[in-house]
DNA sequence: CGGGACTTTGACTTCGTTCAACCATAGTGG
DNA sequence: CCACTATGGTTGAACGAAGTCAAAGTCCCG
């Protein structure tokens, strides 16, 4: 197991490249994300320390996606072959990897949802809710001031709008006083309006749930 | 083990309520479906004979999506807790559930991509590939031509669009004679500059690929 | 103080939706 | 066998949400 460091915009992994290691995130904020021939960018989850970044790389081929730093971050890496053998050894490795791998595919599935039918305002709404609820996975801050990580540019590629209209929906949930913004920082009044714009249900996230 | 009939249009699974259950696909075509808080409809898989529906069901909660019937089915259903107990005796199994379970999620972050980042035209190509791909696991017709089994509408809810819209990328796709349509089959002239133009890899679905 | 990255704003364009009408096809019952 | 209905496909015109382009404005950091 090797301790890696990265800065922000640095790849951790890259798409088509087989890769024979598997990463966890122990500290800073990543995101994976992909691209059209055309060059365009869906970022297509978000993760922050804990999550695991890559253990499909012990299970399939190539990888589909790109993993980049989006702050300073540090990942630390374990043989693709020692997690197979760990999950072929003990049942509990191999379960808590299927539910690690179902939950990312609900989610997937929540942002399909997001991307194909939600107009930009419910959609951004969406997307702040389950930012928020992941970065608050580290502890909330005591002022309520969420510092928002992530560029309008990088928000556009996560919830499949221009940076532009990231900014101008940006505006209007603040002109509703559903959202406070203070520069990099935001700060929500009544989260429960905001997950209600969203259309936002956490439970798709399966935080800390599984079956017997 | 037991077998059940469904014809098209019916629930094989809904969301939300809690199932003990796990269904494998033994004949037919099924989708995956989720709806926004306005009752629009996002397919976000497709199904063929064969395919595990809803293992999920096994080590998460509640399902987060319902699984629909586009044509007459069987499914087959298994107890979860049957699942689980075969996962935790026999790794193999617990192993072919991973590579599933993760090439779900990919298949997933390919169509997050198409929806978030493509125009229409591109998505309905990359559609009609994986379509195509899909329906081709169950023998190639003859004469090249496929049937369309599902309508305007429902691809429409699967790429993101209106049913209007699709049609006018039909016949967008069909003067660029990169498919044939004749009523509900349609013919590919030139399999490769369809998925060119659809950006189409099939990469993503990681068929019969794994890591040692 | 200057430079770079990011945000904000306005004017204009475009892609896809909406609405409405019409057509095609297949199934149903008299 | 044929009217009758239902479902899905086709087309056009008008509209609107989001994109594009361009110019300022702000903030941070060296």
């Amino acid at each position: 197991m090797t301790l890696r460091s990265f800065s922000s915009g640095d790849f951790i992994g890259r798409e088509g490249r087989s890769a024979s290691t598997c990463a966890v995130l122990t500290r800073g904020f990543a995101v994976r994300q992909k691209l059209t021939g055309s060059g365009d960018r869906q970022i297509v989850s978000l993760h922050g320390p804990g999550d695991a970044l890559n253990f499909q790389n012990a299970f399939l081929g190539v990888p589909d996606y790109d993993i980049r730093s989006v702050e300073d971050c540090v990942a630390s890496f374990v043989d693709a072959s020692a997690i197979r053998a760990l999950a072929a050894e003990r049942p509990a490795v191999a379960r808590s990897l299927l539910i690690s791998a179902f939950t990312e595919a609900s989610t997937a599935r929540e942002w399909m949802l997001n991307l194909g039918r939600r107009n930009a305002r419910t959609r951004l709404a969406h997307f702040l809710c389950e930012y928020l609820d992941r970065i608050s996975l580290q502890g909330h801050p005591a002022d309520g001031k969420y510092e928002l990580r992530l560029s309008q540019e990088q928000i556009g590629d996560a919830t499949g709008m221009t940076a532009v209209h990231v900014n101008r929906m940006l505006k209007a949930l603040q002109t509703e006083t559903l959202i406070k913004q203070l520069g990099r920082f935001i700060s929500v009044p009544n989260m429960y309006a905001l997950m209600d714009a969203g259309e936002y249900n956490p439970r798709y996230l399966h935080l800390q749930e599984s079956n017997a």
